[in-house]
DNA sequence: CTGTATCCATGATGATACTG
DNA sequence: CAGTATCATCATGGATACAG
């Protein structure tokens, strides 16, 4: 017999609230797609323009799917030519504390990691 | 950023840091281990039994990931069988608030599109 | 027990071309 | 301009078998 395994004492259960917001934001490109909406509405060309190597496709469904939970608006703009544009809702805007606080600890990483390596050297 | 290399040849650059920390928890399970991390030291098997459904490949892969982050330890078990136990660096506890932060948002998330589905039927 | 190697299924993404 | 359809590609996760 080996070691017993000890109970967690981590109360919340692995999921459920996390992954609901990380499967939204798991797409490569959410995160961003919400930072640059953190402004002021935008239209589609102008996300398309902000973010050079993102695909329409990839773009649209983000969009879509950020619209179907109720984060991000679409209004339909009635222009020549039409255009869209897309905004946060302020539930959408809860967001952006918590991403803010990850990449806050993204910057730490970076730091850490780069000053381990001037160890190294 | 300079850290080390990300393999994804798919996946371009998204920018910033946030685009960091969103690699180490873009794995479906990263935000799960770090969770169950964040008591006290955890066994390999233990996190196994903590997750039922991961698989040690991916266990592993995760862990060995978050190692050469510098947000988690490694610690080899002079015991018989031998073990391995997993703790958060103090870099990996930082990370609990902003994903307590981002699990937060989840709840209201999940409350609002309730509601609005309520309010449809 | 603690992993790692292999094979396979699935999903996400980029590129391109096309419609309204 | 806004958005979709299709195709090929690559990454990731699960299952299993196996190694230290």
């Amino acid at each position: 017999m080996g070691l017993p395994v000890r109970k967690s004492k981590v109360a919340p259960p692995p999921t459920c609230p996390l992954s609901e917001v990380l499967g939204l934001l798991r797409g490569a490109w959410a995160p961003n797609v919400i930072w640059q909406l953190s402004g002021e509405a935008r239209r589609f060309g102008e996300l398309r323009h902000d973010m050079p190597k993102i695909s329409a496709r990839v773009l649209s469904a983000r969009l879509r799917e950020l619209e179907s939970r109720g984060l991000v608006t679409r209004r339909v703009l009635n222009t020549s030519p039409p255009s869209a544009e897309y905004a946060l809702t302020p539930l959408g805007r809860e967001l952006l504390p918590a991403i803010d606080a990850l990449a806050n600890v993204g910057r730490k990483l970076i730091e850490e990691w780069e000053a381990s390596q001037r160890e190294v050297a």
